[in-house]
DNA sequence: GATCGTTTGTGAAAGTGTTGACAAACGACG
DNA sequence: CGTCGTTTGTCAACACTTTCACAAACGATC
Protein backbone atom coordinates (compact mmCIF):
# COMPACT_ATOMS: atom_id res chain seq x y z
CA UNK A 1 0.00 0.00 0.00
CA UNK A 2 1.03 3.64 0.84
CA UNK A 3 3.83 4.39 -1.77
CA UNK A 4 2.22 7.78 -2.76
CA UNK A 5 -1.13 7.86 -3.49
CA UNK A 6 -2.24 10.24 -6.59
CA UNK A 7 -4.01 13.44 -6.04
CA UNK A 8 -6.89 11.73 -8.92
CA UNK A 9 -7.66 9.35 -6.08
CA UNK A 10 -7.53 11.49 -3.29
CA UNK A 11 -10.09 14.04 -5.30
CA UNK A 12 -12.45 10.57 -5.28
CA UNK A 13 -12.72 10.22 -1.76
CA UNK A 14 -14.48 12.63 -0.66
CA UNK A 15 -17.31 11.71 -3.31
CA UNK A 16 -17.02 7.94 -1.70
CA UNK A 17 -17.31 9.29 1.47
CA UNK A 18 -20.51 11.08 0.48
CA UNK A 19 -22.50 8.32 -0.97
CA UNK A 20 -21.60 5.70 1.27
CA UNK A 21 -23.05 8.22 4.17
CA UNK A 22 -26.00 8.29 2.22
CA UNK A 23 -25.96 4.72 1.54
CA UNK A 24 -25.63 4.31 5.55
CA UNK A 25 -28.57 6.83 6.48
CA UNK A 26 -30.51 4.60 3.89
CA UNK A 27 -29.89 1.60 5.99
CA UNK A 28 -27.61 0.20 3.55
CA UNK A 29 -24.61 -1.92 5.40
CA UNK A 30 -23.04 -4.14 2.67
CA UNK A 31 -22.08 -2.95 -1.05
CA UNK A 32 -20.49 -4.36 -3.29
CA UNK A 33 -17.53 -2.71 -5.51
CA UNK A 34 -20.37 -3.42 -8.69
CA UNK A 35 -23.32 -1.47 -7.08
CA UNK A 36 -21.28 1.20 -5.69
CA UNK A 37 -19.82 1.69 -9.31
CA UNK A 38 -23.38 1.78 -11.08
CA UNK A 39 -24.54 4.18 -8.52
CA UNK A 40 -21.57 6.63 -8.64
CA UNK A 41 -20.70 6.22 -12.53
CA UNK A 42 -17.37 4.54 -12.42
CA UNK A 43 -16.28 1.52 -12.92
CA UNK A 44 -16.13 -1.29 -10.13
CA UNK A 45 -12.63 -2.17 -10.89
CA UNK A 46 -11.92 1.91 -10.39
CA UNK A 47 -13.36 1.79 -6.69
CA UNK A 48 -11.21 -1.61 -5.87
CA UNK A 49 -8.35 -0.15 -7.37
CA UNK A 50 -8.99 3.41 -5.27
CA UNK A 51 -9.98 1.55 -2.24
CA UNK A 52 -6.26 -0.65 -2.27
CA UNK A 53 -4.33 1.92 -1.64
CA UNK A 54 -5.41 1.93 1.71
CA UNK A 55 -5.32 -1.40 2.47
CA UNK A 56 -8.38 -4.33 1.82
CA UNK A 57 -11.56 -3.01 3.14
CA UNK A 58 -13.13 -5.40 1.61
CA UNK A 59 -14.12 -8.73 1.68
CA UNK A 60 -14.21 -11.32 -1.11
CA UNK A 61 -17.66 -12.70 -2.00
CA UNK A 62 -19.30 -10.26 0.48
CA UNK A 63 -18.44 -6.50 -0.33
CA UNK A 64 -17.45 -3.58 1.96
CA UNK A 65 -19.21 -2.68 5.32
CA UNK A 66 -20.82 0.39 4.40
CA UNK A 67 -20.20 2.36 7.32
CA UNK A 68 -16.80 0.84 8.20
CA UNK A 69 -15.62 2.00 5.43
CA UNK A 70 -17.35 5.61 4.69
CA UNK A 71 -15.43 5.82 8.35
CA UNK A 72 -12.02 4.50 6.65
CA UNK A 73 -12.27 7.17 4.20
CA UNK A 74 -13.18 9.86 6.85
CA UNK A 75 -9.97 8.85 8.70
CA UNK A 76 -7.84 8.54 5.54
CA UNK A 77 -8.90 12.25 4.61
CA UNK A 78 -8.96 13.16 8.45
CA UNK A 79 -11.72 14.64 8.93
CA UNK A 80 -11.41 13.22 12.54
CA UNK A 81 -8.59 16.09 13.69
CA UNK A 82 -9.70 19.24 13.73
CA UNK A 83 -7.76 22.04 11.91
CA UNK A 84 -8.42 25.84 12.75
CA UNK A 85 -9.10 28.24 9.90
CA UNK A 86 -9.60 31.82 9.42
CA UNK A 87 -11.48 33.53 6.86
CA UNK A 88 -10.48 36.14 5.07
CA UNK A 89 -12.96 39.10 2.71
CA UNK A 90 -17.14 39.41 4.41
CA UNK A 91 -18.29 40.42 1.15
CA UNK A 92 -21.09 38.44 0.12
CA UNK A 93 -19.19 35.37 -0.82
CA UNK A 94 -16.53 35.17 2.66
CA UNK A 95 -20.49 35.42 4.43
CA UNK A 96 -22.20 32.63 2.43
CA UNK A 97 -19.05 30.42 3.35
CA UNK A 98 -19.09 31.11 6.67
CA UNK A 99 -23.01 30.73 6.91
CA UNK A 100 -23.31 28.03 4.09
CA UNK A 101 -20.34 25.47 4.65
CA UNK A 102 -20.63 23.01 7.45
CA UNK A 103 -16.42 23.42 8.64
CA UNK A 104 -17.17 20.81 11.23
CA UNK A 105 -18.11 17.83 9.33
CA UNK A 106 -14.71 18.31 6.94
CA UNK A 107 -12.17 18.46 9.73
CA UNK A 108 -12.30 21.86 9.83
CA UNK A 109 -13.15 24.89 12.55
CA UNK A 110 -13.82 28.24 11.37
CA UNK A 111 -12.20 30.23 14.31
CA UNK A 112 -11.99 33.91 13.37
CA UNK A 113 -13.23 36.16 10.12
CA UNK A 114 -11.79 38.99 9.56
CA UNK A 115 -12.30 42.10 6.64
CA UNK A 116 -10.08 44.93 5.93
CA UNK A 117 -13.10 47.24 5.85
CA UNK A 118 -13.19 48.93 8.91
CA UNK A 119 -16.87 49.58 8.99
CA UNK A 120 -17.54 45.78 9.01
CA UNK A 121 -15.70 45.46 12.49
CA UNK A 122 -18.07 43.81 15.12
CA UNK A 123 -20.84 42.52 12.87
CA UNK A 124 -21.56 39.58 13.96
CA UNK A 125 -21.39 36.46 11.08
CA UNK A 126 -21.91 33.15 11.80
CA UNK A 127 -21.61 33.54 15.53
CA UNK A 128 -18.47 35.54 15.23
CA UNK A 129 -17.67 39.19 14.79
CA UNK A 130 -16.09 40.52 11.66
CA UNK A 131 -12.56 41.21 13.28
CA UNK A 132 -9.92 44.09 11.58
CA UNK A 133 -7.02 43.33 10.07
CA UNK A 134 -5.09 45.35 12.87
CA UNK A 135 -5.88 42.55 15.31
CA UNK A 136 -4.83 39.71 13.30
CA UNK A 137 -1.49 38.90 14.26
CA UNK A 138 -2.28 38.72 18.45
CA UNK A 139 -5.40 36.04 17.16
CA UNK A 140 -2.89 34.31 14.95
CA UNK A 141 -0.40 33.92 18.15
CA UNK A 142 -3.42 33.20 20.32
CA UNK A 143 -5.76 30.57 18.36
CA UNK A 144 -2.95 29.42 15.96
CA UNK A 145 -4.78 28.83 12.77
CA UNK A 146 -3.39 26.41 10.26
CA UNK A 147 -5.39 27.27 7.08
CA UNK A 148 -6.66 30.39 5.60
CA UNK A 149 -10.00 30.91 3.85
CA UNK A 150 -9.56 33.38 1.41
CA UNK A 151 -12.69 35.21 -0.20
CA UNK A 152 -10.88 38.64 -1.41
CA UNK A 153 -9.80 40.54 -4.42
CA UNK A 154 -6.50 39.18 -6.02
CA UNK A 155 -4.44 42.28 -4.69
CA UNK A 156 -5.57 41.70 -1.38
CA UNK A 157 -5.11 37.87 -1.70
CA UNK A 158 -1.27 38.41 -3.13
CA UNK A 159 -0.61 40.45 -0.41
CA UNK A 160 -2.02 38.62 2.96
CA UNK A 161 -0.15 35.46 1.42
CA UNK A 162 3.13 37.22 1.96
CA UNK A 163 2.34 37.06 5.99
CA UNK A 164 1.17 33.45 6.22
CA UNK A 165 4.44 32.30 6.63
CA UNK A 166 5.31 34.58 9.83
CA UNK A 167 1.78 34.12 11.16
CA UNK A 168 1.91 30.40 10.64
CA UNK A 169 -0.82 29.56 7.72
CA UNK A 170 0.72 26.54 6.16
CA UNK A 171 -3.09 25.46 3.71
CA UNK A 172 -5.18 27.89 1.86
CA UNK A 173 -8.74 27.61 0.67
CA UNK A 174 -8.56 29.84 -2.03
CA UNK A 175 -11.80 31.61 -3.93
CA UNK A 176 -9.71 34.36 -5.01
CA UNK A 177 -8.76 34.59 -8.76
CA UNK A 178 -4.94 34.67 -7.49
CA UNK A 179 -3.12 31.34 -8.67
CA UNK A 180 -1.00 31.81 -5.08
CA UNK A 181 0.32 27.94 -5.83
CA UNK A 182 2.97 29.81 -8.05
CA UNK A 183 4.41 32.08 -5.81
CA UNK A 184 4.31 29.97 -3.04
CA UNK A 185 4.99 26.74 -3.29
CA UNK A 186 5.28 26.27 0.13
CA UNK A 187 1.59 26.41 0.63
CA UNK A 188 -0.98 24.10 0.04
CA UNK A 189 -3.48 25.23 -2.12
CA UNK A 190 -6.89 24.36 -2.91
CA UNK A 191 -8.05 26.86 -5.70
CA UNK A 192 -12.47 27.03 -6.12
CA UNK A 193 -11.87 29.27 -9.09
CA UNK A 194 -15.78 29.88 -9.79
CA UNK A 195 -14.95 31.87 -12.70
CA UNK A 196 -12.57 29.32 -14.56
CA UNK A 197 -15.76 26.58 -13.81
CA UNK A 198 -18.37 28.80 -15.33
CA UNK A 199 -16.11 29.55 -18.19
CA UNK A 200 -16.02 25.31 -18.84
CA UNK A 201 -19.31 24.95 -18.87
CA UNK A 202 -19.87 27.64 -21.28
CA UNK A 203 -17.81 25.44 -23.21
CA UNK A 204 -19.34 22.63 -22.76
CA UNK A 205 -22.82 24.30 -23.68
CA UNK A 206 -21.25 25.74 -26.74
CA UNK A 207 -19.99 22.13 -27.69
CA UNK A 208 -23.39 20.84 -27.23
CA UNK A 209 -24.68 23.51 -29.71
CA UNK A 210 -22.08 22.49 -32.45
CA UNK A 211 -22.67 18.80 -32.61
CA UNK B 1 -6.20 19.82 -35.25
CA UNK B 2 -9.91 19.47 -33.93
CA UNK B 3 -10.18 15.70 -33.40
CA UNK B 4 -12.03 15.76 -30.10
CA UNK B 5 -10.04 18.27 -27.25
CA UNK B 6 -9.59 16.62 -24.21
CA UNK B 7 -11.12 17.88 -20.39
CA UNK B 8 -7.77 18.05 -19.34
CA UNK B 9 -7.31 21.00 -21.90
CA UNK B 10 -10.40 22.44 -21.82
CA UNK B 11 -10.09 22.78 -18.11
CA UNK B 12 -6.74 25.09 -19.01
CA UNK B 13 -8.12 27.49 -21.23
CA UNK B 14 -9.97 29.51 -18.26
CA UNK B 15 -6.59 29.97 -16.10
CA UNK B 16 -4.59 30.52 -19.70
CA UNK B 17 -7.59 33.46 -20.68
CA UNK B 18 -7.11 34.85 -17.60
CA UNK B 19 -3.04 35.54 -17.33
CA UNK B 20 -2.90 36.49 -21.02
CA UNK B 21 -5.44 39.13 -19.49
CA UNK B 22 -3.43 39.97 -16.80
CA UNK B 23 -0.75 40.14 -19.23
CA UNK B 24 -2.46 42.49 -21.79
CA UNK B 25 -3.93 44.73 -18.62
CA UNK B 26 -0.05 45.04 -17.93
CA UNK B 27 0.59 46.37 -21.87
CA UNK B 28 2.65 42.82 -22.68
CA UNK B 29 1.96 42.52 -26.66
CA UNK B 30 4.05 39.31 -27.11
CA UNK B 31 5.05 36.72 -24.95
CA UNK B 32 6.94 33.51 -25.09
CA UNK B 33 5.42 30.08 -24.22
CA UNK B 34 8.43 29.63 -22.10
CA UNK B 35 8.07 33.13 -20.20
CA UNK B 36 4.03 32.25 -20.21
CA UNK B 37 4.93 28.49 -18.87
CA UNK B 38 7.38 30.39 -16.12
CA UNK B 39 4.90 32.61 -14.88
CA UNK B 40 1.78 30.04 -14.59
CA UNK B 41 4.06 27.42 -13.34
CA UNK B 42 3.68 25.03 -16.06
CA UNK B 43 5.86 23.57 -19.20
CA UNK B 44 6.33 25.33 -22.29
CA UNK B 45 5.81 22.63 -23.97
CA UNK B 46 2.18 21.49 -22.28
CA UNK B 47 1.07 25.41 -23.09
CA UNK B 48 2.27 24.92 -27.35
CA UNK B 49 0.64 21.10 -27.08
CA UNK B 50 -2.59 22.98 -25.16
CA UNK B 51 -2.81 25.79 -28.16
CA UNK B 52 -2.07 23.39 -31.00
CA UNK B 53 -4.91 21.88 -30.43
CA UNK B 54 -6.63 24.34 -32.14
CA UNK B 55 -4.61 25.75 -34.61
CA UNK B 56 -1.07 27.50 -34.64
CA UNK B 57 -1.67 31.13 -32.82
CA UNK B 58 2.25 31.22 -32.69
CA UNK B 59 5.17 32.76 -34.58
CA UNK B 60 8.22 31.20 -34.75
CA UNK B 61 11.22 33.33 -33.32
CA UNK B 62 8.47 35.57 -31.85
CA UNK B 63 5.90 34.41 -29.85
CA UNK B 64 2.54 34.68 -28.98
CA UNK B 65 0.50 38.25 -29.65
CA UNK B 66 -1.55 38.55 -26.40
CA UNK B 67 -4.78 40.01 -27.05
CA UNK B 68 -4.61 38.05 -30.63
CA UNK B 69 -4.33 34.57 -27.94
CA UNK B 70 -6.44 35.81 -25.59
CA UNK B 71 -9.12 36.43 -27.67
CA UNK B 72 -8.81 32.92 -29.56
CA UNK B 73 -9.36 31.48 -26.25
CA UNK B 74 -12.23 33.20 -25.86
CA UNK B 75 -13.71 32.27 -28.74
CA UNK B 76 -12.89 28.79 -28.52
CA UNK B 77 -14.38 29.07 -24.95
CA UNK B 78 -17.41 30.89 -26.32
CA UNK B 79 -17.49 33.80 -23.93
CA UNK B 80 -18.92 35.94 -27.33
CA UNK B 81 -22.17 33.90 -27.10
CA UNK B 82 -24.36 34.75 -24.57
CA UNK B 83 -26.07 32.04 -23.07
CA UNK B 84 -29.08 33.04 -20.70
CA UNK B 85 -28.90 30.73 -17.02
CA UNK B 86 -31.22 30.87 -14.22
CA UNK B 87 -30.64 30.30 -10.81
CA UNK B 88 -32.04 28.14 -8.62
CA UNK B 89 -31.94 29.25 -3.99
CA UNK B 90 -31.92 32.29 -2.66
CA UNK B 91 -30.07 31.73 0.08
CA UNK B 92 -26.88 32.58 1.25
CA UNK B 93 -24.56 30.94 -1.46
CA UNK B 94 -27.81 31.91 -4.33
CA UNK B 95 -27.53 35.36 -3.13
CA UNK B 96 -24.04 35.31 -3.20
CA UNK B 97 -23.04 33.70 -6.13
CA UNK B 98 -25.66 36.64 -7.89
CA UNK B 99 -24.13 39.39 -6.89
CA UNK B 100 -20.62 37.92 -6.81
CA UNK B 101 -20.20 36.39 -10.14
CA UNK B 102 -19.50 38.52 -13.51
CA UNK B 103 -21.75 36.21 -15.67
CA UNK B 104 -21.16 38.25 -18.75
CA UNK B 105 -17.41 38.12 -18.78
CA UNK B 106 -17.81 34.46 -18.65
CA UNK B 107 -20.06 33.76 -21.68
CA UNK B 108 -23.49 33.89 -19.84
CA UNK B 109 -26.19 36.11 -18.59
CA UNK B 110 -28.11 35.57 -15.38
CA UNK B 111 -32.25 36.18 -16.77
CA UNK B 112 -33.71 35.29 -13.59
CA UNK B 113 -33.48 33.62 -9.83
CA UNK B 114 -36.02 31.64 -8.18
CA UNK B 115 -36.78 29.81 -4.75
CA UNK B 116 -39.37 27.88 -3.31
CA UNK B 117 -39.35 29.91 -0.14
CA UNK B 118 -42.78 31.68 -0.76
CA UNK B 119 -41.87 34.77 1.61
CA UNK B 120 -38.98 35.42 -0.54
CA UNK B 121 -40.66 36.66 -3.45
CA UNK B 122 -40.78 40.24 -4.53
CA UNK B 123 -37.30 40.68 -2.99
CA UNK B 124 -34.45 42.36 -4.95
CA UNK B 125 -31.01 40.69 -5.47
CA UNK B 126 -28.61 41.53 -8.13
CA UNK B 127 -31.30 43.98 -9.78
CA UNK B 128 -33.96 41.18 -10.20
CA UNK B 129 -37.00 39.67 -8.35
CA UNK B 130 -36.81 36.21 -6.60
CA UNK B 131 -39.41 34.85 -8.33
CA UNK B 132 -41.40 31.78 -7.00
CA UNK B 133 -41.38 27.89 -8.67
CA UNK B 134 -44.93 28.93 -9.83
CA UNK B 135 -44.02 30.99 -12.94
CA UNK B 136 -40.63 28.55 -13.86
CA UNK B 137 -42.40 26.89 -16.75
CA UNK B 138 -44.34 30.74 -18.07
CA UNK B 139 -40.91 31.96 -17.27
CA UNK B 140 -38.70 29.31 -19.46
CA UNK B 141 -41.27 29.33 -22.35
CA UNK B 142 -40.70 33.44 -22.25
CA UNK B 143 -36.92 33.74 -21.95
CA UNK B 144 -35.45 30.53 -23.30
CA UNK B 145 -33.07 30.00 -20.52
CA UNK B 146 -30.32 27.14 -21.45
CA UNK B 147 -28.58 26.90 -17.73
CA UNK B 148 -29.57 26.43 -14.05
CA UNK B 149 -27.77 27.25 -11.52
CA UNK B 150 -28.63 25.41 -9.02
CA UNK B 151 -28.17 26.89 -4.94
CA UNK B 152 -30.52 24.42 -2.87
CA UNK B 153 -30.44 21.62 -1.19
CA UNK B 154 -29.96 17.90 -2.92
CA UNK B 155 -33.62 17.22 -2.24
CA UNK B 156 -34.78 19.91 -4.50
CA UNK B 157 -31.52 19.57 -6.92
CA UNK B 158 -32.89 15.89 -7.92
CA UNK B 159 -36.83 17.07 -8.48
CA UNK B 160 -35.35 20.08 -10.50
CA UNK B 161 -33.63 18.23 -12.58
CA UNK B 162 -36.64 16.02 -13.48
CA UNK B 163 -38.14 19.15 -15.26
CA UNK B 164 -35.34 20.10 -17.06
CA UNK B 165 -35.73 18.77 -19.93
CA UNK B 166 -39.46 19.69 -20.21
CA UNK B 167 -38.21 23.57 -19.45
CA UNK B 168 -35.22 23.44 -22.23
CA UNK B 169 -32.78 23.49 -19.63
CA UNK B 170 -29.46 21.88 -21.22
CA UNK B 171 -26.74 22.45 -18.93
CA UNK B 172 -26.32 23.04 -15.19
CA UNK B 173 -23.58 24.54 -12.80
CA UNK B 174 -24.51 22.54 -9.94
CA UNK B 175 -23.07 23.60 -6.29
CA UNK B 176 -25.96 21.68 -4.71
CA UNK B 177 -24.24 17.79 -2.70
CA UNK B 178 -26.47 15.83 -5.94
CA UNK B 179 -24.24 14.25 -8.27
CA UNK B 180 -26.81 15.47 -10.92
CA UNK B 181 -24.55 13.78 -14.17
CA UNK B 182 -25.03 10.24 -12.85
CA UNK B 183 -29.07 10.23 -13.06
CA UNK B 184 -29.25 12.76 -16.37
CA UNK B 185 -26.63 11.78 -18.59
CA UNK B 186 -28.39 14.18 -20.89
CA UNK B 187 -27.64 17.01 -19.10
CA UNK B 188 -23.84 18.96 -19.14
CA UNK B 189 -23.02 19.29 -15.62
CA UNK B 190 -20.18 21.08 -13.72
CA UNK B 191 -20.32 20.63 -10.01
CA UNK B 192 -18.76 22.71 -7.59
CA UNK B 193 -18.93 20.12 -4.75
CA UNK B 194 -17.25 22.93 -2.27
CA UNK B 195 -17.39 20.76 0.60
CA UNK B 196 -15.63 17.60 -1.49
CA UNK B 197 -13.11 20.92 -2.32
CA UNK B 198 -12.65 21.38 1.34
CA UNK B 199 -12.09 17.64 2.35
CA UNK B 200 -9.31 17.49 0.21
CA UNK B 201 -7.59 20.68 1.40
CA UNK B 202 -8.12 18.88 4.74
CA UNK B 203 -6.25 15.53 3.33
CA UNK B 204 -3.41 17.68 2.29
CA UNK B 205 -2.75 19.25 5.39
CA UNK B 206 -2.90 16.06 7.40
CA UNK B 207 -0.42 15.08 4.72
CA UNK B 208 1.70 17.92 5.55
CA UNK B 209 1.72 17.25 8.91
CA UNK B 210 2.56 13.38 8.51
CA UNK B 211 5.78 13.82 7.04
C1' DG C 1 -18.24 -30.62 4.53
C1' DA C 2 -18.19 -30.25 -0.58
C1' DT C 3 -19.95 -27.33 -4.27
C1' DC C 4 -21.54 -23.06 -6.34
C1' DG C 5 -21.94 -18.30 -7.13
C1' DT C 6 -20.12 -13.97 -5.78
C1' DT C 7 -16.73 -10.52 -5.02
C1' DT C 8 -12.34 -8.89 -3.66
C1' DG C 9 -7.33 -7.90 -4.50
C1' DT C 10 -3.91 -7.57 -7.95
C1' DG C 11 -0.83 -7.78 -11.90
C1' DA C 12 -0.80 -6.78 -16.62
C1' DA C 13 -2.77 -4.33 -20.76
C1' DA C 14 -4.75 -0.46 -22.79
C1' DG C 15 -5.53 4.21 -22.88
C1' DT C 16 -4.45 9.29 -21.71
C1' DG C 17 -1.82 12.98 -20.57
C1' DT C 18 2.73 15.27 -20.11
C1' DT C 19 7.39 16.13 -21.22
C1' DG C 20 11.49 16.10 -24.12
C1' DA C 21 13.82 16.91 -28.36
C1' DC C 22 14.55 18.86 -32.71
C1' DA C 23 13.64 20.50 -37.46
C1' DA C 24 11.62 24.40 -39.73
C1' DA C 25 10.48 29.25 -39.57
C1' DC C 26 11.23 33.77 -38.43
C1' DG C 27 13.37 38.45 -36.90
C1' DA C 28 17.47 40.96 -36.07
C1' DC C 29 21.84 42.37 -37.25
C1' DG C 30 25.70 43.19 -39.67
C1' DC D 1 21.72 38.84 -48.39
C1' DG D 2 23.71 35.47 -45.18
C1' DT D 3 24.30 34.19 -40.32
C1' DC D 4 22.78 33.79 -35.56
C1' DG D 5 19.74 33.27 -31.85
C1' DT D 6 15.06 32.44 -30.70
C1' DT D 7 10.76 30.08 -30.59
C1' DT D 8 7.09 27.47 -32.56
C1' DG D 9 4.84 23.07 -34.13
C1' DT D 10 5.19 18.27 -33.82
C1' DC D 11 6.58 13.53 -33.15
C1' DA D 12 8.19 10.26 -30.07
C1' DA D 13 9.27 8.89 -25.34
C1' DC D 14 7.78 8.71 -20.88
C1' DA D 15 4.63 8.77 -16.93
C1' DC D 16 0.38 8.25 -15.10
C1' DT D 17 -4.51 6.49 -14.96
C1' DT D 18 -8.01 3.41 -16.00
C1' DT D 19 -9.72 -0.89 -17.41
C1' DC D 20 -9.47 -5.80 -17.98
C1' DA D 21 -8.97 -10.44 -16.46
C1' DC D 22 -8.47 -13.96 -13.20
C1' DA D 23 -6.93 -16.48 -9.07
C1' DA D 24 -7.96 -16.69 -4.23
C1' DA D 25 -11.29 -16.10 -0.58
C1' DC D 26 -15.58 -16.22 1.35
C1' DG D 27 -20.80 -17.17 2.40
C1' DA D 28 -24.66 -19.88 1.36
C1' DT D 29 -26.81 -24.10 0.33
C1' DC D 30 -27.58 -28.74 0.12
Amino acid sequence: MSDKISMSVIRRLPRYYRFLDECDRAGIVRISSRELAERMGLTASQIRQDLNCFGGFGQQGYGYNVPTLRDEIGYILGLNNRCKCILFGAGNLGRAIALHMNFESKGMTLVGIFDSKESYAGQMVAGMPIRPLSGLEDFCAAERPEVAVLCVPREAADELAESFSTLGIKGVWNFSHSDLAVRHPELVVENVHLGDSLMTLCYKINELRRD
